[in-house]
DNA sequence: CTTCGTCATTGAATCGTTTTAACAGTCGCA
DNA sequence: TGCGACTGTTAAAACGATTCAATGACGAAG
């Protein structure tokens, strides 16, 4: 009744359990008869494989791990997406851990998927845990790197050019005329903000006349972003900035929406220019659509399960650095 | 080296494998001094425990499926938060399924969930799918349905009373003193959206004059959302509605996206209302802060894990139904 | 000095699946 | 007729943790 093993289902069919094994697994093994009379069985049984059995046997889970640093930035369910795809076509599954920048979620989210022995691992570190995925990879788990490169090179990674990046977005607001750009983001910990932060000042240095004030924020939120825009209106309009380079869309979007709450006084893009980074789906969907900075989001997830699966078939495989580049995506708030 | 198993601590620490398991699972069992061997010899060799063999040993595993119908909507994922949360606490995981509203991945997610042997189903179901229910629940699997109810009562389930929700929203309406109210969402197939309708339909029959217009969308999102005010803008004034009742958040900010985008022409709320429900974060960010229908999201996950351990540990208690009542969250979108 | 009880520990059985070596037929061919 | 090659099937041995009945050691009580 509830439980119903391969040991029933051989009974019912009159054959040994390694042959349900093999109907399952190798049909091409088993001759047509069988296979027929076995799946009966199994169909009239209603038989349903235990996984933890399977995986006992073989050693490792069919799950790829994935730890985001927040789930609910677009971005990310996006690059799991990919993932997701490209990891069911090769019969496996992602479950999601969301760190939330939190070093001791990220740790949990770590254990968790060592005693899954999963699979693999892809991650986007929040904290320094090189050691950490040193370990996990001698014990025979690969893991992949998001959206971040690995310092020493030590870990495959798949990420996208964000110094290029914040160099494109200070270049596209220089080009319109904009000489008083301010950075929205943060923490500066995080090395995507850093990374954006440090393209724009590279490029920001080849204009001059230019300035480029940073606005560390918290956190790359909508409300953060909220109160960034909102103490940039309370300023003399003299003293704002005349455009706004945001470390993501989340935070362009709390920018935007903080101006326009002061009615006509600011006008986005004619007295501020605003552009974000990841060119999430809401962001064309502004009621100023948000220039950005897009990153291919579901092709970093699935090339991240690509280069996993190869380090799985073959742990000899060294290490690769994927970087992809990202395009500049001009709408209305940069006068698209 | 890779594979370090019970034996291997049992053998370093100089005792059986009995011993080394009741060091993890019953320490009081086991002399102090003992323990503390045990523990070192855990330590030096990095032994994780492999959770397939427990799961295999205890029979069920310690994860909870859950399948939601859009992972996009933050409605749902503060509903997993809530879930995981209280999950949590028991020591139990959540893993996140997504139907995508598709019979297919939501049956596929259902046949993972049972190989798994997962400790429980929390499901917001898309199909007909009462009979594939029933069947887990007799293979000894409990489910409980989330913002949802059962038809026949044969599940718990921990839903809102949508109806009410919606007769809340177009009274809110009528009261403004609206009288040409335009139903925004679908597909009708949605349970929720439905309900919600219903609800503002009873409610409209007690307001004499008071005419309810049904414009009926391919899903509830924002992109949706925004083609339906999009074509209110397109006609002629006369003949737009005065408020609109969304079938929830996503689909309220696509339209009022599109009210806006057409600069001072419509005005919101003077010329048009807008309502929507969840209340989600987004809601009461955007520019014109959204009025809505606030459902207790998360308390709604905590609740349904409650359940399902509940009727996990006891298999014979009945089938409850727990509904909460929505509340009216005024804001600006409606004049507040 | 024996007996009983307590406490700590052990060894073996168990969960359900997959794999592998071995076995029994059957067929073709010399 | 006999031999090798092949098919289809089986039984048993894993995988790693947990549990449970059994065992041993050691005092306390009679």
């Amino acid at each position: 009744m509830a439980v119903t093993s391969v040991r029933d289902v051989a009974r019912r069919a009159g054959v040994s359990v390694g042959t349900v094994s093999n109907v399952m697994n190798h049909p091409d093994k088993v001759a047509a008869a069988t296979v027929i009379r076995v799946q009966a069985a199994i169909d009239e049984l209603g038989f349903i494989r235990n996984d933890a059995a399977r995986q006992l046997r073989d050693g490792r889970s069919k799950t790829i791990g994935m730890v985001v640093l927040d789930v609910r930035n677009p971005f990310f369910t996006d690059v799991a997406r990919g993932a997701e795809d490209k990891a069911a076509a090769a019969g496996l599954i992602v479950t999601l851990g969301n760190s939330d920048e939190n070093t001791e979620r990220e740790s949990t989210y770590l254990d968790l998927f060592e005693q899954q022995r999963v699979h693999g691992i892809l991650i986007s570190p929040y904290a320094d845990i090189n050691d950490r995925l040193l370990a996990l990879r001698r014990r025979g788990i690969p893991v992949v790197l998001v959206d971040r490169t690995s310092t020493d090179a030590s870990f495959s990674s798949v990420s996208v050019d964000d110094i290029s990046g914040g160099a494109l977005a200070l270049e596209h607001l220089a080009a319109l005329g904009r000489r008083r750009v301010a950075f929205v983001g943060g923490p500066m910990e995080i090395r995507q903000v850093a990374d954006r932060l440090e393209g724009a000042r590279r490029a920001a240095a080849g204009h001059p006349g230019l300035t480029l004030e940073i606005i560390d924020i918290a956190a790359s939120t909508v409300i953060e972003g909220r109160a960034a825009g909102a103490a940039i209106v309370a300023r003399r309009p003299e003293d704002r900035p005349d455009a706004v380079f945001a470390a993501n869309d989340l935070v362009s979007m709390g920018v935007l929406q903080a101006l326009m709450m002061q009615g006509a006084e600011v006008r986005v893009p004619d007295d501020i220019a605003i552009i974000g980074y990841d060119d999430i789906d809401f962001a064309s969907a502004a009621v100023v659509p948000l220039s950005s900075i897009r990153q291919p989001s579901a092709l970093i997830g699935a090339t991240a399960v690509q280069i996993l699966l190869e380090e799985a078939a073959d742990p000899s495989i060294g290490a690769r650095q994927i970087e992809f580049q990202p395009t500049l995506v001009v709408r209305a708030s940069t006068g698209g």
